[in-house]
DNA sequence: GAAAAAGTTTAGATTTGTCTAAATTTTATT
DNA sequence: AATAAAATTTAGACAAATCTAAACTTTTTC
């Protein structure tokens, strides 16, 4: 079966606020997309015929394992752009994701198999996300965020909560990024705002919001 | 100004075409772009109201200074994506055009710079077409067809008359490609065919018809 | 548990890009 | 120069993807 541009951005988002939420709402959906819950309606009735998820006229909707598999196709080829961009064109991590959302529609699965060796089949894309093999398995990481850690755990900063360009901004000046090494001094019950060390680094101070949005794996 | 991926074709359709023959006409482009008279004349209503060429109706199509400008940049990204398929993804160059037909259309003007660099600013595409540069200006290499040498002269194979697979396919079986230096040991008054040496290989005979469709660049 | 608020769907319209069939214009033929 | 043939355009329709406004469900609130 053939996907539209469209179609195929409507599953990925889908699959996207799966993974926190396994009932997605029309809302939701209109929101993440930036266009209105009536477009949303129409194109979960054609995504539905199409028989790619489970759709319930103001219940809600879920991705059948059709829907999982091309959204995971989706993912895995942005994610590979994305790589492609930082490791070999040189690009910085805040700026792949939006030249990434249109490279991610060139259909050829032998371009896409051919860039994954290319690249030296990698694991993980710019932000720490997991790349999907072929078949969509992908490795886990036993991530949480560094907003969990205790004063004076270290950590290893493995990925990020979302691509926007304000996040990435500030975690550039920050000086944080994807495999930095870090601990937490200072914790502040006041405003659950932390306090951490970079090596080299003076003291950064980190938002509740923003630590949040930071994920790490926690060394010892 | 905004251009859709279809409107984009048209436009590079309508290059091309003018290339031999500076005055295009409705027919040859509903051949060229595999779709009907009817649906080019809706087009090129909206791309002269977009002011991207000179359309007389019933009289044919010529793009003016802006028109040609967007067609050179959408057949630098081809040029430029079908160089990187090939040199880097080792593609064989007749699989690489039907895939670049689709990344041609990815807008990012950074991304195909950075891709033009990390290529080593290639000035021919692997079959042997000139890539124009950010401004559209090309090499133009003097080269003639295959056809039109004499007995004994030599040459150098420099580009292809298209991109079909059955043509590409029929000059990878005799082992011609880009660069094949090659000798022309006898003509055939008959039927206009000639029988070309290249080093290491047997004799092989070109028919008149695919003679014409290799260009050269003669060596004295 | 009725009324209000929030969320969702339907109805009807719009834009893009396409099509077929009919009408029109240009070109070729005698 | 009239007619036939070929090329082109117009008219009207359709599918995809979107929108606004109105109608309808579900959820929340008192």
């Amino acid at each position: 079966m053939n996907f539209s541009i469209a179609e195929e951005n409507y599953i990925k988002a889908i699959w996207h606020l799966q993974q926190s939420d396994s009932n997605v709402t029309t809302n939701e959906l209109a929101a993440e997309l930036q266009t209105k819950p009536a477009s949303v309606t129409d194109m979960l009735k054609r995504l539905k015929e199409k028989k790619m998820l489970h759709y319930e006229p103001y219940y809600g909707v879920k991705l059948n394992a059709d829907g999982k598999k091309l959204a995971l196709a989706v993912i895995r080829k942005h994610r590979l752009w994305e790589f492609f961009l930082v490791e070999k064109l040189k690009f910085t991590w805040d700026e792949v994701h939006t030249i990434a959302e249109e490279l991610e529609h060139v259909s050829s699965v032998e371009l896409i198999q051919r860039l994954d060796d290319f690249l030296g089949n990698p694991r993980f894309d710019p932000h720490g996300d997991p790349i999907p093999d072929q078949s969509g398995k992908m490795e886990i990481i036993n991530q949480i965020s560094l907003h969990q850690l205790k004063e004076n755990q270290q950590a290893v900063v493995t990925g990020v909560g979302d691509q926007s360009s304000s996040l990435l901004d500030v975690l550039n000046k920050k000086k944080i990024s994807i495999g930095t090494k870090l601990e937490v001094k200072q914790r502040f019950d006041y405003d659950q705002s932390i306090e951490i060390k970079i090596r080299n680094q003076p003291l950064v101070t980190l938002s509740e919001q923003l630590a949040k949005k930071i994920f790490v794996k926690a060394s010892s």
